[in-house]
DNA sequence: GGAGACGGCGCC
DNA sequence: AAAGGGCGCCGTCTCC
């Protein structure tokens, strides 16, 4: 293999051509922020032979520019793109093979790692050398050993590639063109979520406060922590319970609470659960939560979070989100939501579907009384009530709650134990509750039992593939949610790209969005086209929906506030 | 002292 | 026998 330091000659349009650039010193959990490392090359080939590469940052556009009609390809392109846009103008293009992208497309829920030395050694056969790697970490210059590392991976991805042609078929291909490649670009674009990191940092202190507190309290008193669960299982059984518990979170602890309301157990188990509440909040939610995700910019003195989206980790094709961004506090407590705020002079535009994923499967099944309730004005839940029981509810009526239940337990797979469980009733009440409900909607049921025979694949509306794995008995509740969960995936992320590209046109105002968080899309916008920008959002949402399933009458709703506790 | 498994818990 | 899908992060424990 010939090595060549220098500019590639005007290559033919449409070749494909693999490109991966080496960073310096890159902070590990930064690697999709374009502020830490140090550019250390770019290589880039089209054919097995040759590899030409780079250390200059200013002869990155100039490699761009020899191959601007061919077809780029990356393995994880966010990347590269992210790093590379640091030196040279990368505008959204179609020609562009991301073999991440590509190979989770092609067997979501068959592989679980999509690593490039992963394909390298199921396509190639062969074992890619990643042990250099860590030496960028702290390398400032391209020793010869470096730079034969990052001249391997470059012909390997493009055989990956290759490879991977011969299995893409025209499903595939829609929706990787369609859903996740101008969803990559849009998320390329995302701007900061401002955050105020004086009101976290309070917050931080006081249940970090709490916290130790409690703990100290426990073990000064039992000589265990609430995070020891072995030694407190034990401990709860000498304290007064009658069995060592079979694990001690929340919920069996609240049982046992409600089961044996006077034994010392119980005073230990309440302080567990308010103990590590404040723990959770304290470590999940604390200084590490800044370190990791938030950027203070130097000359506004504003400080912004920064999620580590990924296009479609989740084997079902859901975004996935490092960092914890996606999982800020809502039921409980709006504190940590409170700290999440529009600019100055902005407000923030919060859209959201409702009841998506009951609309989908409505569609999917092609139940026509369920098509019926979710097309009704009314909330859905509302008209299930009034189907199954013939009564007419509002959303205090405990049977809204029971109605939620069913229907997103149905989705899931629940039984009738789990559902006894949720719903605090009898075993034999929750499966009458269920015959009762399924009865009203026989062709749902018909396709729930239909989809949980299913051994080898399921697919979203647009033919997402999911591989079951047949020999797990996880198999028949994948088989009856991924189609489910896949589809608000691929319709979030086609509303999130429609938002995108319609968005120059649109709006004289860089793009607005600071997250996603599955159903829903918060932006940060001058309040004087809020509510605009809103009604535009919300109908890029409905039309997604649309698209998706004609049948349906999706419903999102924007809001306007300050912050994202909405207010 | 780091890696990995596990329990627990935050979100959708 | 297990008993609701999908994530990511934290602390603990074990192992090397």
């Amino acid at each position: 293999m010939k090595i060549k330091k220098e500019i590639p000659p005007e290559v033919p349009p449409n070749t494909f051509v693999a490109i991966d650039i080496e960073m310096f010193g890159m902070d590990k959990k930064r690697l999709h922020r374009p502020i830490t490392g140090e550019f250390a090359c770019l290589t880039l080939c089209y054919d097995l032979d040759t590899v030409y590469y780079t250390e200059k940052t200013n002869e990155v556009s100039e490699f761009l520019s020899k191959i601007e009609n061919c077809i780029w390809v990356f393995h994880n392109s966010k990347f590269d793109v992210t790093q590379m846009r640091r030196w040279a103008d990368i505008l959204p293009r179609t020609k562009l093979w991301d073999t991440m992208l590509i190979e989770q497309n092609l067997w979501s829920g068959y592989y679980d790692s999509f690593k490039l030395s992963d394909l390298v050694r199921r396509y190639l056969n062969k074992v890619l050398d990643k042990s250099l790697q860590k030496e960028f970490e702290k390398a400032t210059e391209l020793s010869p050993e470096l730079l034969e590392y990052a001249v391997s991976d470059t012909p390997a991805t493009l055989e990956v590639c290759i490879a991977q042609q011969k299995l893409v078929t025209k499903k595939h291909w829609k929706i990787y063109q369609a859903v996740d490649l101008p969803a990559t670009w849009a998320v390329l674009d995302f701007k900061g979520f401002p955050i105020n990191i004086e009101q976290w940092k309070i917050l931080e202190k006081n249940n970090k406060k709490r916290a130790t507190d409690i703990k100290e309290e426990m073990v000064t008193e039992y000589g265990i922590a609430y995070s020891q669960f072995a030694k407190l299982k034990a401990l709860l059984k000498t304290k007064g319970y009658p069995s060592r518990l079979p694990d001690t979170n929340a919920l069996t602890l609240a049982e046992y609470i409600t089961k044996f309301p006077d034994v010392e157990a119980t005073k230990i188990a309440k302080t567990t659960i308010e103990g590590r509440k404040y723990a959770k909040r304290a470590s999940t939610y604390g200084l590490k939560f800044l370190k990791n995700v938030a950027e203070t910019d130097p000359e506004t003195d504003i400080t912004y979070v920064y999620g580590d989206y990924w296009i479609s980790e989740a084997s079902t094709g859901r975004m996935s989100c490092k960092g914890g961004v996606h999982s800020i506090p809502k039921r409980e407590t709006l504190e940590f939501r409170e700290c999440f705020i529009a600019s100055l002079g902005n407000k923030l535009d919060i859209a959201d579907y409702s009841q998506q994923e009951v609309g989908i499967a409505a569609h999917l099944s092609g139940d026509k009384a369920l098509i019926k309730a979710v097309n009704s004005d009314k909330s859905v839940y509302v008209e299930l009530a009034k189907e199954v029981f013939g009564k007419d509810i509002t959303k205090d009526d405990p049977l809204y709650d029971d109605m939620k239940s069913v229907i997103l337990g149905a989705d899931y797979g629940m039984s009738k134990f789990g559902m006894a469980k949720k719903l605090g009733v009898s075993e034999d009440e929750a499966e009458e509750l269920l015959i009762t409900f399924f009865k009203k909607f026989p062709t749902f049921d018909r396709y729930m039992l239909r989809q949980e025979k299913k051994k080898k694949y399921v697919e979203t509306v647009w033919g997402r593939k999911f591989w079951l794995n047949p020999y797990s008995n996880q198999c028949p509740r994948n088989a009856r949610n991924s189609p489910i969960q896949g589809t608000a995936a691929d319709m979030i992320k086609t509303a999130l790209s429609l938002i995108h590209k319609e968005w120059k046109s649109s709006w004289n105002y860089p793009f607005g969005v600071v997250g996603v968080f599955h159903d829903e899309i918060v932006l940060d916008i001058p309040e004087e086209i809020a509510e605009d920008v809103g009604k535009f959002v919300e109908n890029k949402m409905i039309e997604a929906g649309t698209m998706i399933c004609p049948n349906i009458n999706f419903r999102a709703d924007y809001v306007i506030a300050n912050n994202w506790a909405k207010l």
